[in-house]
Parts: C-alpha cells; structure tokens; sequence
RNA sequence: GGCCCCGUGGCGCAACUGAAUAGCGCAUCAGAUUUCGGCUCUGAGGGUUGCAGGUUUGAAUCCUGCCGGGGUCACCA
C-alpha cells in the first residue's frame, strides 16, 4: 500500500470516528504550488455527506492524520483544503528504498500480450513525415505498454498490393531502362517512388490529350491507355502471373529494403510483419460466421452489410455482391487471424491517422458483435494530420518531407549548434556523426511526442525545430551535464583515496558564499530535523534539513511509476515526456541553486551525486519510452 | 447537410480527467557565473480558456445551441 491509499483509508477512518459517516471516495491531490505541503485533500465533496464547516472538518481530519500517519508532519487548512505536509525522512526514505533508477517504475512483464500496429506503409512510394508521426506514436506507446507490464509485440501490416503498386510497376517497365537501386545508387523506395510519380504524369497527359478530343474528364480518366494497362496489370497479378510476381517481388524487394534502413535510422523496429498480400483474402469465413450469428445479413443484390444502426451508425458493407472483399472485410480477418497466430494476445492497437476513425469505431463494433472476447480491448490511436505551410502533403504532387531527408537536416542543424559549445572537440568523426544525429532525432522525436496524438502539427521545415527550452536536446543537454558531474565525483573519490580530495581549495570560498543564504532564503517550510538514525544516506549538516529543491526533486522522481502508468492507460507518449521536461527543469534549478560537488560535508555531498545520478537515470529510463537516446556528452 | 475531432496570452503547448490566483516554453524586457557544462538559472509584462446559456459549493474540463478550422460520410485502402 503506497501512502496515497494509505492516507485515503486514514482520512475515512477519520471521518466515520469523528463524524460517524462513510465517506466512498476521498479527493487527493497535489498541493498547489503557493501553499506549504505535499499532499491535498479536499474537503468539498465531502459536505455531501458530513455536514458542517469545511475549515473545521479539515482542522479535525488534520489532527487525526498528525496522530496516526508517521508520515504526516504537519498541515494546515485553507478554505476546504487541508493541505498535508510529509515528513523529511519519508521522502529520504522513499529515496534510499530504491534499488535501480534504471528499472525504477518498471512493471515486470505479465502473460496478456498487446498487439500493436504501427507504419503500415503502401509499397510504392518512401516514408515521409506522416509516416514519422505514426512510427514515433506506434513505438513509443509499445515501450510505454511494456514498461507499464504488457508483452508487446509491435506490428505492421504493409499494404503490397492493388492499383496503387501496379502503377509504379508498369512505369518503371516502360520508362525505366532496366534500373536498379544499384545502377542509380537511390534507396529502393525512392526509386520506386519516382516512377509512381512518373506514371502520374503520364497519366495527366493522356488524360488532357483525350481531352482536347472532346472527351469529358469523367471519360478520359477511364479511357486513358496508361490506368487500362495498371488495371491489366492488377488482374494479371490476381491471376498469379509469373511475370508480373516476378517484377512485383523485385520492386517490393527493393522497397523493403529502403524501409528497413530508414526505420533503423529513425530508430524503431517491428516483431512481425504481415503482407496485404497474404491477408486481402482473409475475412470471407468470417462472413459466414457472422450470418449464422445474424450479425450480418443478405440484400437482395447478394451484398452482406451489417447493420449498426441500434449503435447511431449505418449500415456497412461487409462483402460485395461478386463475393470479393473490401477493407473491412480484410481488416476482420487481419484481426481474427492474428489472434489465431499469436493466442496470447489480449488486445490490440492500431496507430492509424484521425481520418479513419470511423472505420475503426465500425471495425471494433463489429468484432464486439461477433464476440470475440479480446473485442474489449481494442484501441485506435488515432493521431491528426502533420500539414505543411503549404498545406497538405501529397506524394504524387511532391509537396512531401520526406523522412530520411528530415532526419539528416535535423542532424545538420544539431551540428551547427554543437560546434558551437566546443565540448566534443576530441571525438572522432563518426562518433560526432553519431552524436548529431542523436540530437537531431531528439529534437524531432520529443517534439511531435509531446503533443497530444489527436492535435493536427503544423510542421514548419523553414523554422527547424527548436533546441531550447521544452526540447528534446535540452533534456540531452541535463542528462550529458549530470554525467559530467558524475565524472568527477568518481575520478575525485578514486584519485585521492577517500579521505580528503575534496577540499582541494575550491570547496571552502564556494560552499560559504552561495549554501548559505540559499539555504535561509528557501528554507521556509522547514526547519524540522528528521531522524537521522533510520536513514542510510542522511543530511546531517549545520541545519540538518533537507534542501526543498532536494525534496522537490525526489518527489518528482516519485512520481514516475504512476505517470508510466497512467501513460499506458491512456497511450500516451505526452505524458512521458511532460514528466521528463518537470524532472529536467527541477533539476536545473537545484543544480543552479545549491553546489553539488562543491558541497563541504561529505554525507550531504554524497546524497546529492546520488540524487543526480538517480534523475540522469530516470532521464534515460524516461527517453527510451519516447525512442529518444542520452548522450554521455554533447 | 449527418456524424467525429480540434479551438487556452503574439506563436507552440500543459492543466493529474470537476477544484484554490489557468501553468510552461519561444519571443519581449530586467537580472545572475572568483562553482560542478550559460544549450543554464532568477524575475517582469502579456488571458473575460472561440461565443451564449445551463448543471454544480466549484467549469478550460460536464450538458445544450451557435461560430471558426479539419476529417469523414466509396462495392478505395
């Protein structure tokens, strides 16, 4: 039982001795920023039930908690808040209990497994920025539903097939020469990526020839030669024509291999893959199960609809009338089948763009109808748009940023910046390489996690992405300074043997001029010794009190476990990330406010490193559920 | 038009799911280094939370109606 439930159940108890009343929930919450205490509760809600004067309820409750919680130190009421103060020694305590920040917050796993689809990109053209959005949704959220305790296995389902691919197919055969990836030296995506855009020309220009033939738009878009040979193509495909496997295995090949490499670049990675390929048939047997369970039902024309109109919805086509499927179809029968695959699975999400939200709320319904018991579990992590200035993105028209491109440019603006500072002058080239691109990546990473999935992101390529402030390179920057403290303070232990290294001169001038005042001026709340016997790392300095920037430090460190949590109830990477920017900006005030190796009385300088050295794990632990990697320096 | 999502200082975002004086970053202004990394820190100015009602002891948050932006209403995926 943690101390929040504990003061709960306290409070209750308080309440039926005091007031002979049952109270059902108790409202808990952190005290605001401008009153003295740790903990908040409520007294409000509780008037419903307890009648009186909410300042005296709040007094009475407070007297109670002071004689029965250890932790409880003091508190005090403002109107109907009874604002809790928590003792020095159970914060100390909270602090010296963990073991490993490194794991700190970390659910072992358990048996239920979670789906999660992520990318499921189409093979004829590269990955650009929308994908980017999604992948960093998809993985995040993966690494965030395991640490909180889920088996996860990350999937996609890559889209290899229909017009859209012919298309890039039958220009690369007419126009393209024989080349390869290798004989142009391009990534295969993007060499098939231009001749999709290749074929669209081509298309326009048969369509504007028919045109000028006194042919309507409607006519020539059907009739133009070059869409007749992709749809030929198509049905050849369908057929299992050998060569047109042939070639569609080739470009996909190539394809594959481009996106392998950008998604190593951009740093995330899949358990399984599924093709569309071997699923667009999947779902018929479905259909019929759904019949007989009169979820489904017949028209006249031979079609299979569901209806969902009891729901507020329509009535949806699941099966054409020539027996052949459609999406939905497929996307029933991706379900099921996975579940058959992997019979661990318990849920699933899908990380699909806001635009297709209304297919997955009829997907889920559907599968709820048809029974299926992990039908209670699905998610739609539905994210909005990334539009340009220019406005929306579209790949046949070349208004795309494209991926790879983006990830070298934040590398390069990370290298401008760096160069400056000067404090990796001594790496080599690849290991600054690395380096930037390390920030690089941050910096886009942090900064289309932090928003909330289902905000459309403006994305300004002109602009660059900040490196200030809320960023991901500022939170890099604390990680790489804390380890350079840490750096000292073990060369300094180790240099001189333990005894006196660390007077050497520097200390004493410093530790008086700033510790002082620093520590009267803020020290308002305090004044109270803890017990320094029941402690492993105390501070028993001068004053004997804890710092509150030290405090304040170790109870965001303790938040962590439960923000890991509620991140995974609501799939969100946001939350990861606001938490880390709180852990990092404390952080910096406390390492501008009071010294740290400068400290003079060895027990308190050692709880300070350790204290550092908690919040650099806890920084990395954090950053890796975003994807995002620390420097050692930078 | 029906349904869904979004609207918070100039700009970009928060607000623990209904609580105290709505926080933070950028930008602007004023300060801080005889200290461990100044990509830092301290402070100031800037808001009738799109508008109007309603519920509540209490609303950015819930309900209703408008306004603005986006999406979706395919036998495309």
């Amino acid at each position: 039982m943690n101390l929040h439930q504990k003061l709960e159940s306290e409070i209750k108890k308080a309440v039926s001795k005091i007031y002979n009343a049952n109270l059902e929930t108790v409202e808990l919450q952190p005290t605001r920023k401008d009153f003295e205490g740790d903990i908040t509760a409520v007294v409000f809600p509780m008037l419903r039930i307890v009648k009186g004067n909410p300042a005296q309820i709040g007094e009475a409750i407070g007297n109670y908690l002071l004689e029965n919680v250890s932790e409880v130190e003091k508190f005090n009421v403002v109107q109907g808040f009874l604002n809790i103060v928590l003792s020095d020694s159970y914060y100390l305590d909270f602090f010296n209990s963990v073991e490993d920040f490194s794991t700190f917050g970390h659910v072992p796993q358990g048996n239920e497994a979670l789906m999660v689809e992520y990318s499921s990109p189409n093979t004829n053209k590269p990955l650009h920025l929308g994908h980017v959005r999604n992948v960093l949704l998809g993985y995040s959220v993966s690494e965030i539903e395991k640490a909180a305790g889920k088996k996860v296995y990350k999937t996609q389902i890559i889209n290899d097939r229909g017009i859209h691919i012919c298309k890039s197919m039958l220009a690369w055969e007419r126009f393209g020469n024989g080349e390869t990836p290798d004989s142009t030296g391009l990534k295969g995506d993007k060499l098939v990526g231009n001749y999709y855009v290749k074929f669209d020309q081509e298309y326009k220009k048969q369509i504007e020839a028919l045109k000028s033939e006194g042919k309507t738009e409607e006519e020539a878009k059907v009739q133009a030669p070059i869409i007749k040979a992709a749809q030929e193509m198509l049905r050849k495909w369908e057929a299992g024509d050998e060569d047109v496997v042939a070639l569609w295995n080739k470009m996909n090949g190539w394809v594959y291999k481009g996106f392998e490499e950008t998604y190593k670049s951009i740093g995330v990675d899949f358990d399984f893959y599924y093709y569309e390929s071997d699923t667009y048939l999947l779902g018929k047997d479905i259909i019929e199960e759904g019949i007989k369970k009169d979820v489904f039902f017949m028209k006249d024309d031979g079609s299979i609809w569901c209806d969902l109109t009891k729901e507020g919805l329509d009535e949806k086509l699941v099966l054409r009338n020539d027996g052949t499927a459609v999406y939905m179809t497929q996307d029933l029968g991706t379900a099921v089948q996975r579940v058959k695959d992997h019979p661990d699975v318990g849920g699933m999400i899908y990380t699909v763009g806001n635009e297709q939200d209304y297919h997955f709320k009829v997907l889920f319904l559907i599968l709820k109808k048809l029974g299926y018991a992990w039908a209670d579990n699905l998610f739609h992590l539905s994210y909005g748009m990334v539009d340009l200035p220019s406005g929306k993105m579209k790949s046949r028209e070349g208004t795309v940023v494209d991926a790879d491109d983006l990830i070298s440019q934040m590398a390069e603006t990370a290298r401008e910046i760096s160069e400056e500072l000067g404090k990796i002058d001594d790496f080599t080239e690849e290991e600054k390489e690395e380096l930037y691109k390390m920030i690089g990546l941050g910096a886009l990473k942090y900064y289309i996690l932090k928003v909330d999935p289902k905000k459309r992101i403006l994305f300004n390529p002109e602009e660059s992405v900040d490196f200030q402030g809320n960023t991901g390179p500022f939170i890099q920057y604390t990680y790489a300074r804390i380890q350079s403290i840490l750096r000292k303070a073990a060369s300094t232990s180790i240099g001189d043997g333990t005894s006196a290294p660390l007077g050497d001169g520097t200390s004493a001038p410093l530790g008086d001029g700033t510790s002082a005042p620093l520590g009267d001026g803020t020290s308002a709340p305090l004044g109270d010794r803890f017990p320094s016997t029941s402690v492993t790392l105390s501070i028993d300095s001068a004053e004997g009190t804890m710092h509150p920037k030290e405090k304040k430090l170790i109870k965001i460190l303790q938040q962590y476990p439960e923000t890991i949590q509620l991140a995974a109830e609501n799939y969100s990477p946001a939350l990861i990330a606001n938490y880390t920017y709180d852990l990092v900006k404390e952080f910096n005030s406390f390492y501008q406010n009071i010294p740290i190796l400068a400290t003079q009385n060895e027990t308190e300088k050692a709880f300070r490193v350790k204290l550092s050295s908690a919040v650099a794990e806890v920084i990395k632990s954090a950053f890796a559920l975003l994807g995002i990697q620390v420097p050692e320096r930078m």
